[in-house]
RNA sequence: GUGGCUGUAGCUCAGCGGUAGAGCUCCCGGUUGUGGUCCGGGCGGUCGCAGGUUCAAAUCCUGUCAGCCACCCCA
């Protein structure tokens, strides 16, 4: 009669059994690691803020805003939105204390962000991402350090360089071509959408004659002649100066968001089947503009743990998975449960994780449970082992087992 | 928001007008306190849902819902 609830989760989002969550793990785990050695501090905030922030003009693309974000009223008739992205948060956390913080500051945070859309490959509608961002610093030496950090980040998830390319770009090039021409500020949006997707568009020329008129072939014109700038070229051969090489200067790398002031700039997948933009970011010198009048100069990026697993899955880089736990008990006899209590509890206090059994089962069940869940050693506990004191350690990938004294267990696990 | 593809067992899928199938998983067994392999047996489906065509529909048609993919847009 009762109609049963779905097990589906909700539409686009994911649950993350053991095993997608020990993938989930290790993204995020490496994103911390690589911030962490390059100085970054993490931070964290609620997916609750007040719906003005994102609202506010030049906070975030329109569509986004209207249509595109878990926004709802509360009960105290406050308009709340899930955050849709981490940027707008540091600008109010940074503004809110920017007298007492220590410039140039290194953040990073892995946050959960939402945006109400369409799910597609490498688009849900909620993803973790790491956002790292270096504010304080207007020279280029920001960009050679958030870049550095990006490519050492694709290292660490044991990528080569010749599986992603990193393209840049700056925004100041096209915007001093945009103010030579008189381009208006309704046609730039239009333009810089045209120029993100020029490599995708056939009619590239038509489509930007339709906005600009004659302008357009001066545009392309400008912009082929003025492919780089000081900064750009500085930037380049800092970068291989480091031992990046897998860099190039690329004007058509725009980015969505308006906000970006500077260089910009994308990293990319180069196999074939997964060729598209994984991450990418750049400065935005006018971040803190909602809360204060001083501007506060800032680079970085962000990175969805989505596309990195995607990533991941196409270059074969997924780590396999392993249980946390160490160690299965299995019972032999069911008068020695106590017993079996006292072992677990003593090798838990050595550093171990330890598993017992509960059920009334046959040892060789237990085993094969034990085995299913990729625990990596059992030990079976009856009355011999409760009145000898030593130990069959079984590991079950190579089947071999060893005898030890209670002592001498997580000596032979660790190693 | 627009377009395309797909909904059959817990999972992956076959069947495409004539009594619902396979592999994997799961459960039981191949006697004693040791898993993976092998062998035997078993559980499990209103064929997404609602209409229609037909003597007969999982199969053909229409609608609807859901999922995936692409576009739009972009973290």
């Amino acid at each position: 009669m009762s109609e049963k609830l779905s097990t589906e989760p909700y539409k686009g989002v994911r649950d993350f059994y053991p095993e997608e969550q020990f993938v989930h793990n290790y993204i995020r785990e490496t994103m911390a690691a690589v911030a962490e050695s390059f100085g970054y501090s993490e931070y964290s905030a609620s997916i609750l803020e007040p719906s003005e922030l994102y609202s506010s003009k030049g906070a975030a693309n329109e569509e986004i805003v209207n249509e595109q974000t878990y926004t709802f009223t509360d009960r105290g008739k406050r308009q709340v939105t899930l955050r849709p992205e981490m940027t707008p948060t540091v600008a109010r956390m940074l503004a809110a204390k920017r007298r007492e913080l220590a410039f140039p500051l290194r953040w990073y945070s892995v946050p959960n962000v939402f945006r109400y859309e369409r799910p597609q490959r490498g688009r849900l509608r909620e993803h973790w991402q790491l956002n790292c961002d270096i504010f304080g610093v207007t020279e280029v030496t920001a960009e050679a350090e958030i870049i550095s950090l990006a490519s050492a980040l694709m290292h660490a998830f044991g990528a080569t360089s010749e599986d992603f390319e990193i393209r840049i770009s700056d925004r100041a090039l096209l915007e001093s071509i945009f103010t030579e021409l008189s381009v208006t500020g309704d046609e730039k949006a239009t333009v810089m959408r045209l120029l993100d997707k020029r490599a995708k568009t056939e009619n590239f020329m038509n489509a930007l004659t339709e906005v600009l008129g004659e302008r357009a072939r001066e545009l392309d014109d400008r912009l082929s002649r003025a492919s780089s700038s000081t900064a750009l070229e500085s930037l380049l051969s800092t970068l291989n100066e480091r031992g990046i090489h897998n860099v190039s200067i690329d004007t058509s790398i725009v980015r969505g968001f308006d906000y970006y002031t500077g260089i910009v700039f994308e990293v990319f997948d180069t196999a074939s089947e997964n060729n598209r933009s994984l991450f990418g970011g750049g400065r935005y010198d006018n971040l803190t503009s909602l809360f204060d009048t001083e501007p506060l100069p800032a680079v970085g990026f962000g990175m969805g743990d989505v596309t990195v697993r995607d990533f991941l899955e196409t270059h074969n880089l997924l780590p396999e998975y392993s249980s946390s736990t160490d160690l299965y008990l299995c019972s032999a006899s069911d008068d020695v449960a106590e017993y079996i209590e006292e072992v677990a509890r003593e090798l838990r206090s050595e550093g171990l994780n330890v598993e017992v059994n509960l059920l009334d089962k046959k040892v060789g069940e237990q085993i094969k449970l034990a085995d299913k869940k990729k625990i990596p050693f059992v030990m079976c506990i009856g009355k011999d082992e409760a009145e000898s004191g030593t130990f069959s350690l079984k590991h079950l990938a190579s089947g071999e087992e060893k005898e030890v004294g209670l002592k001498e267990i997580a000596t032979a696990i660790f190693s």
